[in-house]
DNA sequence: CGTAGTGTTGAGTCAAGTCAATGGTTGTGG
DNA sequence: CCACAACCATTGACTTGACTCAACACTACG
């Protein structure tokens, strides 16, 4: 994107959304070493079993956390977009219970868990703001829990399509326009619990109803409102503008 | 349970289990304020909206966590047993996106937000533990997002009652002999994300093979192995043992 | 000893899954 | 530039696990 930026500017830029950080901690933050990768679509930060030894930031491109049960059924947990530090889960924990793999292609910065762990005990500030940023991993954990264990399949996909559109263009990255899904029919299904086959049906209900237009991945929200209703959607859960930091202006779809 | 002992020793030990505290830190962790509190079954620790003023923990009884859909379905998210400390979760967050519930009459210590945020940012021992525990909590949930998005009726509950007595017994709450579920079916539905009807058809199921047994909410486990292999059940995700503090003997039925 | 909350059971329905085939797109190498 | 391969999306026919509705039984407690 933005290549003339300090590779790790999005995790200052992060954290500083959760925290109050002066300049000194901005730099603390820049100064970590890291080392950035280009990596393919399908390619593993993270397996479920490993003992990680760094945290990544996801620079470009998505990725997904997830886990595969004992008959092979594959759930995702977490969706990773641009900004997102992957594995503030692993950070203490010492070894991990999920995989997190690339969606598509992108970038990461992989930083040290021992350089994160240290600035985070000796920098508060920074700590609070980590703090908060896993917390809210948490909370969409827990919205997901309700989706897949109490909502139908439509109300499923509408809920996740309104998720991914609201934390997009609340980190800038598409247009209200529309945005591209940046999964597969299958691996949205493997997101809500469903079959890649009914995940289709479903998809093709909501065209259907007027609520979204489709080419090929590229999702259009025709009825936005509708959409969130359908969806049981609020964007209450991914406190996005909680905080002492003033809150910036955003107004996604004027909601 | 034990009258004489510190009101806040529980607290004291979980996070010692979690990080390496020195006599000061568990001193420091001994003065935190409190208040403590006998309540009811059914009585709110926190609702959803709320902007808690302090974190509880929790002593005698058990608690859930839970949301409720647009369309009034309650989804359970998690079960606190005694020891746990309720609402971490929401120690940095301002609003809370779930409430908290008591399942049956129980002793809280109540903790002011500051009180505990200020330990946390002047102690990083103490910070360490604090967050290992709540990266816990949330392994804890992305097991359940899997268990309730991808395994069948039997394969949840198999699960859940593995996880619980597991769980119990980390605490030293129950023997191996049997524990008492402390929910009825219908709450056990709303973990699972099933009815309470099919809920008593799957227990009725795993009791004629034998696998557990049951007289009123107390289960038995007939073939421990067996309900684990049913349940798809691992313990790792639990992150029982690990740390660098010397995990203690524990030979959960010899697992 | 009645009442309210649980637990249990049966019969019928339906949302979502399964199986299987067909179409479309993209990319690649000859 | 075309043909093939691989992957993904779409569709239909059929099956099934879980839900719904409705009744009835048990237990604890006031």
């Amino acid at each position: 994107m933005a290549p003339t930026e300090h590779p790790l500017e999005m995790l200052v830029r992060e954290i500083g959304r959760h925290a109050k950080l002066g300049e000194a901690d901005r730099q603390a933050i820049r100064a970590l070493p890291h080392r950035l990768r280009r990596l393919d679509a399908g390619s593993y930060l993270v397996r479920d079993g490993d003992e990680p030894k760094h945290c990544c930031l996801l620079i470009e491109g998505f990725a997904i956390h997830q886990k595969v049960t004992g008959k092979g059924a594959r759930q995702i947990l977490a969706v990773c977009i641009p900004g997102d530090a992957v594995d503030l889960q692993n950070m203490f924990l010492a070894v991990s219970d999920h995989s997190v793999q690339m969606l598509t292609k992108g970038l990461v910065a992989d930083i040290q868990r021992s350089e994160l762990q240290q600035l985070v005990t000796t920098n508060s500030a920074i700590a609070a703001g980590i703090m908060q940023m896993t917390l809210i991993e948490s909370s969409i954990m827990r919205e997901w829990v309700v989706n897949v264990g109490r909502r139908d399949a439509r109300e499923r996909i509408a809920h996740v399509l309104c998720e991914f559109a609201v934390r997009m263009d609340d980190r800038g990255i598409d247009g209200m326009d529309g945005f591209e899904l940046p999964m597969t029919q299958e691996q949205l299904a493997d997101t809500t619990g469903l079959t890649p086959v009914h995940v289709n049906r479903v998809l093709k209900g909501l065209e259907a109803d007027g609520l979204i237009a489709r080419r090929r991945r590229v999702i259009q929200f025709d009825d936005w409102r509708a959409l969130q209703d359908v969806g049981d959607f609020s964007r209450r859960y991914l406190h996005i503008n909680d905080q002492d930091v003033v809150g910036k202006a955003q107004g996604m779809r004027g909601i």
